[in-house]
DNA sequence: TGTGATGATTGGAG
DNA sequence: CTCCAATCATCACA
């Protein structure tokens, strides 16, 4: 083996070569020796009783050997290398190197790497769990988001419209997530392999331990989660982003569709002395109009304060209606119970300009709109409890 | 682009 | 809580 191999080290020189090694726990042979005999006297049979100079000799040429392994061409290395494994020191050798590397500058390294998970890190994986971008598919976040954005306003008509468009959006986000994580986690899982590959086989030459294979492949691991992190970091914009625009889609009106309008106009006409719809009212407007009662509730607020400040711009709307309502009184005469029934129909053009601003020479029932329409516009002042009946009410209120 | 219409929001009152 | 009043923000149209 050895003495198959032409050594080209001088032995005297034995502990020099290690401290260019980069291994500054080896700087010199004597710190080598001595545990390094006691584990060799063991397992290789070395005769070292006779004295511990041949020992040491044998000791540095094979580290001269290593040491100059790379000046050679591959072949005569490749030949080199592979005495050297054959060495019957090189297990002795091997695990006195390791042993010193671990007890110097690695070891110092050593403290610092079991630190605790990033705070920030859990953070963002707890966002994107509940905003539903990792863990399972579907998850509660586009539910939350819609609540969260509904819960003060209500939901519009299409609001299920921009629903969908935030899930779809947050499935991108995620699909692109969950991409760019598999790509990390891929390279990540090649670049450990290659890595690992690499220092399996310098191990055979090298004072490489399992252990500190170990260590590498848990600081590419940790090189890789703070890429990940960064990753994580740009899906939370994303999705606080694509949730606040959503949210903010609250103040994006859409008009009503006109059939929604005119029920509610024909609801505000027909009611004019007390347009409070009760509660059972305005859920009742909800559902004919496919809005919620919350925007009844407003409909109905901007309607009552805008009739109020400009009566006299709405006068034709009121005539329209009114009349409308005529018609569908008269059509239904023999019902008792018509929905607009709060004027009566009983009236020619109940809601006529002339007829309201002339003050009206009403006998019998009035239209609530006349007997309300005072001349500051208000309906004599707060009777507004919307549960109760209006004083105006003449009871028909509940035909809706 | 300006303007009026209109749905939503806010703050205060009861 | 509802309602009012003021206001905001957007739509729709000329």
């Amino acid at each position: 083996m050895l003495q198959q191999q032409p050594l080209t080290g001088n032995g005297p020189s034995n502990g020099r070569g290690l401290g260019m090694s980069g291994h500054p726990g080896m700087h010199s042979l004597n710190s080598v020796h001595q545990p390094s005999q006691h584990r060799s006297d063991g397992d290789t049979g070395l005769e070292v009783t006779e004295n511990g100079h041949e020992s040491r000799r044998d000791i540095g040429d094979i580290l001269q050997q290593i040491m100059t392994i790379t000046d050679q061409s591959l072949d005569e290395a490749q030949a080199k290398k592979h005495a050297l494994n054959c060495h019957r020191m090189k297990p002795a050798l091997f695990s006195v190197l390791c042993e010193i590397k671990e007890k110097t500058g690695l070891s110092m390294r050593n403290n610092q790497e079991e630190e605790p998970q990033d705070p920030q890190l859990v953070r963002l994986d707890n966002m994107l769990l509940a905003e539903g971008v990792a863990g399972p598919e579907k998850g509660g976040g586009a539910a939350a988001a819609v609540s969260a954005a509904t819960s003060s306003g209500g939901m519009s008509p299409d609001s299920s419209l921009e629903h969908s468009d935030y899930k779809s959006k947050l499935s991108q986000i995620r699909s692109i997530y969950h991409t760019e994580l598999e790509k990390y986690e891929q390279a990540c899982s090649e670049f450990t392999t290659h890595v690992m590959n690499l220092l399996r086989e310098q191990s055979r030459t090298r004072p490489v331990s399992p252990r500190e294979i170990e260590r590498m492949v848990g600081i590419i691991h940790r090189k890789f989660s703070s890429i990940q992190t960064q990753l994580k970091q740009s899906t939370c914009e994303a999705v606080m982003i694509l949730r606040a625009r959503f949210l903010d889609a609250r103040r994006k009106r859409r008009n009503f569709s006109k059939q929604a309008t005119e029920v509610l106009n024909e609801y505000f006409y027909s009611h004019l002395s007390n347009p409070y719809p009760s509660e059972e009212a305005k859920e009742e407007l909800a559902k004919q109009c496919g809005i919620t009662v919350s925007q009844v509730s407003n409909w109905f607020g901007n309607k009552r304060i805008r009739y109020k400040k400009n009566i006299g711009k709405f006068q034709e709307e009121a005539n329209i209606y009114a009349m409308k309502t005529a018609l569908v009184a008269t059509q239904n005469d023999d019902s008792p119970h018509t929905p607009n029934s709060t004027g009566s129909g009983s009236f020619s053009l109940p809601g006529s300009a002339d007829l309201f601003l002339g003050g009206s020479q009403m006998n019998g029932e009035q239209p609530g709109y006349i007997l309300g329409g005072q001349t500051n516009g208000s309906w004599t002042g707060r009777n507004t409890s919307p549960h109760a009946a209006s004083p105006h009410s003449d009871g028909s209120d509940h035909s809706e």
